[in-house]
DNA sequence: GCAGTTTTGTAACAAATGGTACATTTCACA
DNA sequence: TGTGAAATGTACCATTTGTTACAAAACTGC
């Protein structure tokens, strides 16, 4: 039951054909596996002992601190790879909580098994060190974004990347209450900034998007914090 | 010039004998490069190309906000490889910038010959994807490490992970104002927590250890953070 | 169009941290 | 052993954010 149009369009599999990729999978041993909405696919500090490629669906990372607060990294869709960079590596452990946000089907591949197969595909190897690179980017990224101290810093640098250099309106695919978990603050806090930054001439709130009214001046924001 | 006694204890080249080494290199385009003590390597944000792996000295990774600000990552010591998740990926741009700690020489192999190395190789290629997945755990660490909203947080998380479970002192190897550096606090407030700590009597501080009294206690402020 | 729910705006106060400054202690080394 | 530099302890106040609470506005499904 694996779904062979669905996977060549997996960042791991990119660049193969169906029947390239059937013929792959033929030769190692792998498992289809399912979840529903808001069930639970991996625990943080698990064992990192295969590779998933969701096939259907859409799972989140967050990590929970000790008191079950949750901070959210990132939604995964398929057909992306989950947890490539945990596979190898020294402690092999999950750092995040995955749970589904809808009906979920994983394709389950064994540490050694994904190993022949890079072994026998160079397409397959060159894509899942991109993949990984991209997934440690990534990363990099949200330790940036977390270092800015203030919120008005963290606005500031979310509304610059998302806006881009040419726009000067940024859609909100968020409610506040998701964005402040993403910047790691509380709503109301974050519900006062954007108001400051509202009555300070520097943006314009929207239901669904914001419009950024000077740019020059919230970059400097970024400089100040 | 490349020392291939140095090389073959790197993560990327270990398990390799010397002279396998020096025949595998022989093979391709490298270049050896210089650096003295504070000299800047790599900027962020430039492009990265080739793999380098560090043959003599340290350096340290940092990262700059807007205002010069340095939020300091980590340290890379002879012989670790540099920037290896970042060769591959969408971006190919260096997070960090990376500056020698004292007289640096660095063995530069270019992206394409890299890939040559690994495709002949095998234990290159598994030892270089556990070196970027370990790379990629540690930001994960950093990332886990930063989510903790106050010092006391983020003391108490430290001292945990770094006196493990049998022992109960932490033999500091950083002075207060690069633990502060660390943590992406300034140095008074770091130093004011920790004399609370000390008068609430959870723990002890030495001149260059911390000895934890009540390590109970001390895992419980991590539930309120 | 209405009722219930979710989202948003906002206020008042508490808590945590930053910025700055300065005295004291420790360290390095001449 | 003495001296200058570095590290540490601490105090004061400003700033930022959290916490809690509540009202208004916007959505949702009927």
């Amino acid at each position: 039951m694996p779904n062979y149009d669905i996977l060549t369009k997996s960042p791991v599999f990119r660049g193969l054909n169906s029947e390239q990729l059937s013929d792959c999978l033929r030769t190692v041993h792998i498992q289809m596996k399912s979840f529903r909405k808001d069930n639970l696919i991996v625990n943080a500090g698990e064992k990192v002992n295969q590779l998933y490629i969701i096939q259907k669906g859409s799972v989140r990372g967050e990590m929970l601190d000790y008191s079950g607060k949750v901070l959210k990294i990132e939604d995964i869709e398929a057909p992306r790879a989950l947890a490539g960079a945990f596979i190898f590596g020294k402690s092999n452990v999950y750092p995040v909580t995955v749970t589904a946000n809808n009906d979920v089907e994983l394709l389950s591949i064994p540490k050694n098994e994904f190993l022949k197969l890079m072994q026998k595909e160079q397409t397959i190897l060159i894509n899942y060190l991109n993949d990984i690179s991209t997934r440690t980017q990534f990363l990099s990224n949200k330790l940036h974004f977390l270092s800015f101290r203030t919120i008005r810093g963290k606005i500031a640098h979310y509304l610059m990347q998302e806006s881009g250099s040419n726009s000067n309106t940024v859609e909100l695919k968020h409610t506040q209450q998701q964005l402040a978990e993403l910047f790691g603050v509380t709503r109301p806090s974050l519900a006062r900034v954007l108001g400051e930054l509202q009555r300070e001439g520097l943006i314009v709130l929207g239901r669904k998007n914001i419009v950024i009214n000077e740019k020059k001046r919230l970059s400097q924001l970024l400089e100040k914090d």
